[in-house]
DNA sequence: ATTGTAAACTAACAGTTGTTAGTTTGATTA
DNA sequence: TAATCAAACTAACAACTGTTAGTTTACAAT
């Protein structure tokens, strides 16, 4: 199997247009279209325009899930936790924008079994954050402020990432990773 | 002219539908079965399903856009704008969520002098926020960390919050908004 | 030279899309 | 009673949708 076989060209291409329009907006001529090749020249290839989304979404939900049952295992304290998840979602964010932004946008259009797998994935990496703010609440690492506030603040700020970092002029790896675990960690007064 | 007359009622129930699927997910089909009339019909009320998401974003961005030239040019502290910020999101998200949901993701199915006058106003948002945050940061109201990061973590936490709001057990508004002010303005360590 | 194969092609399909035209309904008003 | 009118209806359209079937192309292996 080739580095870059033609299939995944055409999962990074979709993944790319599903970002700019949304899954429902974009029709298989424009993936066509964008690979320079006919529509049904792309069936030589996937199975349907589902799978496509599919393999773009659940190998990076995927990542997220096995990650996060790193951390929340581990014997780290709950602060330094909270530090690798920022971590984790500034890797995905910088390394495959498009993919999230599929994930974060289009994840109701999966499937039956795939959407199950997607949901429970998501519920399970919010119940183990869940499991991490409340240990730091409990060993006074972290403010016993709102439970869901604090982990969706935090959340909501990480997986839209992709919306904005890029508008930023040059902010290198290091100064996000910096200014963001700062910000998100001891507030900006 | 009647309080709630039917072309206000095709907007409402297309923002539910919008939130839930996506503008180009929705037929016009599905918005005659959520009316219980036939889709034909709903050209009586309606010019075209362009119209409807006009009608149901530009209204929402010009409510952000007019409260935010308020707080720009108040006389009130850094803090005390993006209290009030923050405020005006918790209030449109408790009111209108559907609504809220649909500008935050179908705004690029908008087409033309629409999708123009939508972007100035998001950009102008934007770029009022920080001035609020530059200014905070010269009177040293505000920590000196990165602008974009400051800007961009309060505003996604308060632009996603109608996706997680309603899980939480009876958060009043009082609670949700002293807490939101808290973790944002001040961390969680 | 022949065969095999990956990957493109053309042509077509059945179903769905937003929308229009013209008609009927049923309640209110003159 | 007759006329008006908002708001529903039926029927149909042309364009577009994802997808299939069968064919051609061009290069690699025998």
């Amino acid at each position: 199997m080739k580095i870059t076989d033609r299939k995944t060209e055409i999962i990074n291409i979709s993944a790319k247009l599903f970002k700019e329009k949304g899954y429902s907006a974009v029709t298989m001529r424009d993936i066509a279209q964008a690979m320079d090749i006919k529509a049904a020249s792309l069936y030589n290839h996937i199975k349907s325009k589902q799978e496509i989304l599919v393999l773009i979404i659940i190998e990076i939900a995927e990542e997220f899930t096995n990650t996060m049952n790193d951390v929340v295992h581990s014997n780290e304290s709950s602060i330094k936790k909270i530090e690798r998840i920022i971590q984790l979602h500034i890797d995905i964010t910088l390394r495959d924008s498009h993919a999230l932004a599929c994930l974060n946008n289009d994840w109701m259009h999966l499937t039956d079994s795939d959407l199950e797998y997607f949901i429970k994935m998501r519920n399970d990496y919010e119940d183990n954050f869940r499991i991490i703010v409340k240990k730091g609440i409990q060993d006074g690492e972290i403010q016993n402020h709102n439970q869901d506030v604090i982990i969706f603040s935090i959340l909501s700020t990480l997986r839209t990432m992709y919306i904005w970092y890029k508008k930023t002029n040059q902010l290198s790896e290091k100064t996000l990773r910096n200014n963001m675990t700062k910000v998100l960690l001891n507030g900006i007064v």
